[in-house]
DNA sequence: CGGCCGCTTGAACGTTTTCAAACTCCGTGG
DNA sequence: CCACGGAGTTTGAAAACGTTCAAGCGGCCG
């Protein structure tokens, strides 16, 4: 009997923990299971690329991913995270457009691939579905919309301190406050729309106003009302 | 028999301009033809205001209606226009949030309203309709995705430069090269997220470099490749 | 151990904002 | 009819902000 090496276990690969499922009937989740494809990825490998066409979409059942689009000489804007429970793809196959984001592993992953067709299907089929996935592009587009206002009226200070806030929010703590994910100085840059020295200097700022602590990659967040305040949230 | 005065004739509240409802059936589009509530609205009336919950949403027939946010101190951002063939305020309905933005018309216009569970019923019930509708979220979810980035990437004058080419997509020009959309130097700023002046002094030198000409509020388009070689598109 | 990548710092530079003042246009009321 | 007032526009000068360039440091991987 051959047997694939590597593979996710069946516990690593259940999609039950994606909301979005919730409503399918158990037939549908049984074909969903019978036709998704769960690997582990490693940090670096890019799951599709912007232009590109998109075959299916990914279920983040562990691990991190980034969602970027490719700007100006090459610079990355990082337009979003991914992680346990969220699933990334999806919009491109459902507007029929090519993939206007590029998106990479940056923690060690276990992600399902779940074709076209039958998010496709779904959507057409089940209007419980359906209407849940609509309610994620719509909050989603409603989260573009403050950014966008953010990016505009917000000083490059403000924003740092607003990102690492958010980023608070959605990757919790340490015990000991450490943030929970792990991204280099120029990263940081790419989600706030600013130069890697900026980030720079402006996190040294934070650390000696005791907002924050550093330690290399490691973000611990001492002082989150301030961080608040200082961001304008 | 009374009669209404000042309501749009059958014509101008005719909703087949509006490409969403194109797959609706005969019984449902004259539920909503039943429903609705079409008028006429003067510059400056506002529609619905961020923060407050939507009772429905609008289809525009004519006129120009603006789409802003409200940022730090007040400072408006504008996210979008809305015009001929175009509806607004659907968004939040279907997120089940309250509006993110408040919509003001700036070019006098012809308005349908329709109420929020007209359309929720559709988008469970239709499932071309909905699908129509997730195409549309979708597209605007990536073209949010593209404004982050050029805010976050380029300079004042390249994405003023940008704001006149997609101006002039979507505002079809006079036969004289005039933008049909009327604009206060102010409203300019508020779309490309900086200060009036700034909008004011790189309108001069558009114009001196023979990229636009300018009368008033009326900006007439002489370079397009010159602008959409500016803007970096 | 060497080399590379990421991090940090300083200094100069350029862009954009801010503040102040004046001007234009337009509609209203005397 | 004209004066007045207000909103929008324009210009200049100074200041703030952020980027860029250059250089040095540090740690990790091969």
């Amino acid at each position: 009997m051959k047997r694939k090496k590597n593979t996710p276990s069946l516990e690593e690969s259940s999609l039950q923990m994606h909301p979005i499922f919730l409503h399918l009937s158990q037939e549908e989740m049984e074909l969903i299971n019978y036709e998704k494809e769960c690997n582990y990825f490693k940090r670096g490998e890019i799951l599709y690329h912007e232009g590109r066409r998109m075959t299916g979409f990914y279920c983040v059942n562990k691990g991190i991913v980034k969602i970027y689009k490719t700007g100006i000489d090459g610079k990355e804007q990082i337009i979003a995270f991914a992680q346990k429970g969220d699933i990334l793809g999806y919009r491109s196959i459902l507007s029929n457009e090519n993939a206007c984001t590029t998106s990479k592993v940056i923690e060690d992953a276990v992600l399902c691939f779940i074709p076209a067709h039958l998010l496709l299907d779904l959507v057409k089929n089940n209007s419980e579905f359906s209407f849940a996935v609509m309610k994620l592009t719509c909050h989603e587009l409603g989260e573009a919309n403050s950014y966008i206002t953010d990016l505009a009226q917000k000083t490059v200070r403000e924003r740092l301190a607003e990102i690492l806030v958010l980023l608070k929010d959605k990757f919790d703590l340490a015990s000991d406050g450490t943030l929970q994910i792990s991204l280099t100085r120029e990263e940081l840059a790419n989600i706030v729309g600013t130069a890697t020295e900026s980030v720079i200097r402006l996190l040294s700022e934070f650390k000696a106003d005791n907002l924050i602590d550093l330690n290399g990659r490691k973000i611990k967040i001492l002082d989150i009302q301030g961080l608040t305040k200082l961001g304008n949230l």
